[in-house]
DNA sequence: TATGTCAAGTCCCATATGGGACTATTATTT
DNA sequence: AAATAATAGTCCCATATGGGACTTGACATA
């Protein structure tokens, strides 16, 4: 028993896990951990906005419109929790959604003014916890970080 | 309204959002949810491990034995989640935990030889899975993620 | 020894989540 | 034209999740 605990020093206490056997990939949910629940728990206490919620009006901000199907693509995530994220968004009024005439099934989502001022609000915040990250690298690190990124995100869908 | 439609290219369709408004951060998000998603439904199905009984597992591979809050550093994780992790864990055997005499708020957990047996095939599949994922990169690509991720991951702490 | 503070874990509860079935519509095949 | 597959989105349900209160124990100060 006391061997047991002896194993475990003090040296080790609350220290990040670096050699491990998914390198970097373990790092990378470590960090995206850790960058995304806080943020959340803040946009849901200040203004009752979920991370569905979010999501979907952060991609629309970058799109014009989007079909909910899309959303689902470039955020990774469930359909049927974008589904609910769009719909509690509709009910506020904070998006709206056009049915596509040409096809029955889909339907074009996009972000009200009401929305935006909202978003403009939630941005900041994310931008500025977002920058606290990055401000721990310096610019070579940064743009290697984003070639590489966006390189294993683009490719990503082709092997899973 | 057809205004509106218009403007949704099929160019658009499905593609990840490269330019956004946290950069590199984004993309952090998006693998890691892409990486975990499957997997972990994967481990529930086949092996009935849920996520947070694989993290418990995945952290003791690396260090012979740890608290419960050293585990939450560790993964960046609520402690309810790895209490209750820690808790199924024991009921199957797959760890044990002994309290320490000196302090009897705390208790070490290490994994048992049934623990390892199963784990063995979990980091399998697990790391399988991650080599596929790295794979899209070339050796520079991956060193410079790996130095850019543990700076990153280990520093963040002392900001968030 | 009393008293307040902090720390490790657990528990409770309301909500979020994801799988899978389902509906409605469109596309493809025969 | 009928049958079949595929697609967009919603719904249901069982489970996972995280906040916060709580318990127990250690420790600091008086």
């Amino acid at each position: 028993m006391d061997d047991i605990l002896s194993k475990s020093t003090t040296a080790n206490t609350g220290e990040v896990l670096e050699e491990n056997a998914i390198g970097a990939l373990w790092q990378i949910c470590f960090v995206a951990n850790s960058f995304v629940f806080p943020i959340y728990a803040q946009f849901d206490k200040e203004y009752e906005i979920s991370r569905m919620e979010f999501v979907v009006l952060f991609v629309l901000s970058h799109r014009d419109c989007l079909m909910a199907w899309e959303i689902c693509r470039m955020t990774g995530l469930p359909k049927n929790n974008i589904s609910r994220g769009i719909q509690k968004l509709e009910t506020k009024e904070l998006i709206s959604r056009s049915p596509d005439p040409k096809d029955a099934r889909r339907a074009m989502v996009t972000t009200t003014e009401k929305g935006h001022i909202l978003f403009d609000k939630l941005l900041a915040a994310y931008t500025k916890r977002a920058d606290g990250f990055l401000s721990l690298l310096d610019e070579n690190d940064k743009a290697d970080l984003d070639r590489i990124m966006v390189k294993l995100s683009k490719f990503m869908p082709t092997i899973a």
